[in-house]
Parts: structure tokens; sequence; C-alpha cells
DNA sequence: CTGCATCCGGGCCGATACTG
DNA sequence: CAGTATCGGCCCGGATGCAG
């Protein structure tokens, strides 16, 4: 991208991040190391010769690098934008309360809103595992030790299993929807939903 | 723009924020209510089309507002870019160490690093006023109450004046330079520099 | 099959000219 | 002063090709 031209730290931080898609890869890289097709996989609708180009600028500008088997990660610099990330996400929070439509999802993009709703560590959170069955993989909630974050892949034995559209989960997750109005929206909740919101604090 | 058709809370925030120039406008309007020709002004390089054209699209999504005299300004949900303009500045800081170069700058871009800074309200923090001289217009960094912030124009009767060029200027203000090396980049102090330093608690 | 590079049409950006 | 109109050029998006 051409450079703002600015002697201000915006600017320069656009300068580096302000392309478009690039702070969706680091979205994706937020989560962990990534190889090039888990990338495409998770950046529906990116042009791949875009993807390259991205990854090349972020390698050069220090925010990414790549190890021997080609896998990208985020450099420890490049670890730190999650707390600008996070707050851009807090910021839109109310744009997801319009509907999904046709945009696409995948399961995993759960990290976000649940890294921005249960941030940081609170121990008086009790052990809870949640199983997410949506659109497309399953994904797995985890509460230990007084954090939550999220893992790909289902649960061994979830102590809840919630399932449907992601507009139902994230306003469920986020404790903007009561279960019957999430139930409306086809979501289906196996287990004691009381527990999910005590990691909330509720 | 093009919206990335993502169920994503960031991806739904850049579709609105996202376009070139659009988070360096809300910069602007950040400091307070601006005119066109002042938005002009304050972001250098921007064509006057593009400017229109992304106050009205911010305009339409209800991040910026306009009143019958034309000024523009931030919305209650505009303002709230603030978290995540700052997070943004502060992980692009290091960024900042490499000089000036052929960048423009314009002082009142000093609000931003100024607000990072010395964020928040700290009761201990003296009551100050130091007038900055650098490129173009003088403004004038007020400490009371325990807040720090930005005016445009030149102080009344400052108790520290600075002059010099942004980034001895940058340097200064964040700690990362002494007296000595910033005198090296040309900046002239008249005052105790001591009473800057014991407003970032030192 | 993965990880890109190349090519091309269309839209956005940048600069200037122009208008109420 | 506050924009609108216009136009060349670059970037983006989608399809395709290709080397390891």
């Amino acid at each position: 991208m051409k450079s703002y031209g600015q002697y201000c730290a915006l600017a320069r931080g656009l300068d580096v991040i302000g392309d478009r898609w690039t702070l969706l890869i680091v979205r994706e890289l937020l989560v962990g190391p990534r190889r090039y097709s888990e990338l495409r996989e998770g950046l529906p609708g990116i042009a791949t010769n875009l993807l390259a180009e991205r990854l090349r600028d972020l390698e050069e500008h220090g925010v990414v690098a790549r190890d021997a088997e080609g896998t990208y990660q985020l450099t420890e610099w490049g670890q730190e934008l999650s707390a600008p990330v996070h707050a851009l996400a807090r910021w839109a929070a109310p744009l997801m309360a319009t509907p999904q439509g046709d945009d696409t999802f995948r399961s995993t993009w759960l990290a976000l809103p649940v890294a921005v709703i249960f941030n940081g560590i609170d121990k008086r959170r009790p052990r809870l595992t949640i199983e997410i069955r949506s659109n497309d993989a399953a994904v797995t909630i985890e509460s230990r030790n007084g954090a939550v974050w999220v893992e790909p892949g289902p649960a061994t034995s979830p102590d809840l299993v919630i399932t449907g559209p992601p507009d139902g989960i994230v306003g469920l997750l986020m404790g903007a929807l009561s279960e019957t109005s999430a139930a409306e929206q086809g979501v289906t909740i196996g287990g004691d939903l009381h527990r999910l919101a005590r990691l909330r604090g509720g």
C-alpha cells in the first residue's frame, strides 16, 4: 500500500496493517500458527495472489514469520495486535445484532468474540467445556484456571453442547439472547445453560 | 468498500472503517468537531472527492454526524473508536522511532500520543501547561485535575515551552529521549523538563 | 495436492479542474 | 468554502497455470 507519509503512529501503523484483508489475516494467525491453505480456508473470498502478497508484506514488516515447513505465525510484535483487534471487535459488536444474512461463517472465528467476552483471567470462573456445532467443523470452548479460550475440533466429554446458526450462538455467548429467543433462532442446547452465564460472572 | 461478507465483528467493523483514509478522518474528529476545510488541512494528501465520499459513508453508518452549519463530529458510537485507535497507535509506537524523513506533520496530531501516554485520570499529576512549537501552528498541552489533553493554539502563560522537530518532541513526550539527545535533534526547552516527567508519574 | 505466480477486467484511488 | 466532475493509473478480484 502507498504510505500515508505522515509522522503519526496511527498512520504509520495503518501503513503496515491498513491494507484490505491484512487485519483479517492477523485474526486468523491470532488463533495460532497456520498453513497457507488453512489461511485460505479461514478467509473466504480472498484471492490467492493477495494472500501471498499480504503475507510477504507482513513478513517484511516483522509482523509475521514463517518457519522451515512453511507455517506462518505472528512475531512477538504481531501478537500484540490482539489489543487493537479486540478493541475493534468490541467496537463493532453492535453490528453483530443484524442477522447473518448471506455472510459466511467459520466456527474458529468464535475465538475472537470469546477472547473479547471472557478476556483476562478470573479465578472465580468455574472449569467448563462447551462443544459448539455450527455451520462447519465443531469447536470447543474451554474454561480452565480462570481463563477461557477456543480450541478447534469437538470435545471429548463436554459439559454443554450448543448447536445452531452462528448469530444465535454468538448472541448466547454475549448474553444478548435468552435461551428461549435463541431457541427461536434454531439453537439447541444440551446441558444446563446457567453454567455458561457463570463464565461471564453472572 | 466491498463488504467482506463475513459474520465476524472484526470483518463487519472493517466494512465500516476499513477503507483507506477512514480511520485518519476519525483521528481528526477525535480531537473535536471539524469543518471540511479543517479536515483537509489535517489530512495532507487526501483527494477532496475521497474526503467527501468517506464522510458520506461514515454518516450513513452512524459514525459521523453533521450539524446545520456543516460541521462534522463523531456520534456517541463514533467516539468509542478512541479505544481501537489508541490501541493501534500504541501498537505502532515502535514505528515512530524511525525518523520523520519526508513525512508530513501537524501539531494537532500530538493529541493522539498525548492521549496514549497520559491516558486516564491520575490525581497525583501536577497542574501544568506546556506550549509546543513545531512545524506549523503552536499547540498547548494542559494538565488539570489529573487529566492531560491537547488544545490548539499557543498558551497564555506556559510553565514549559518546547520547540523543535516532531520526532524530537514525540521522543521527549514518550520519555524515550533524554534532554541532551533531544537537544542534538534540535529541540529547545524553555523551563524545567522534570515537570514533564512528573506527568508520566516519574 | 499445496503454494503460490500470471493475466486480465473492473473498481477504487489520486490529482486536478470546475461549480454553487 | 464546500464540495462535484472527470480521468489516468493502480489495486483488487477471479480465473487459470504451474512448479515442487
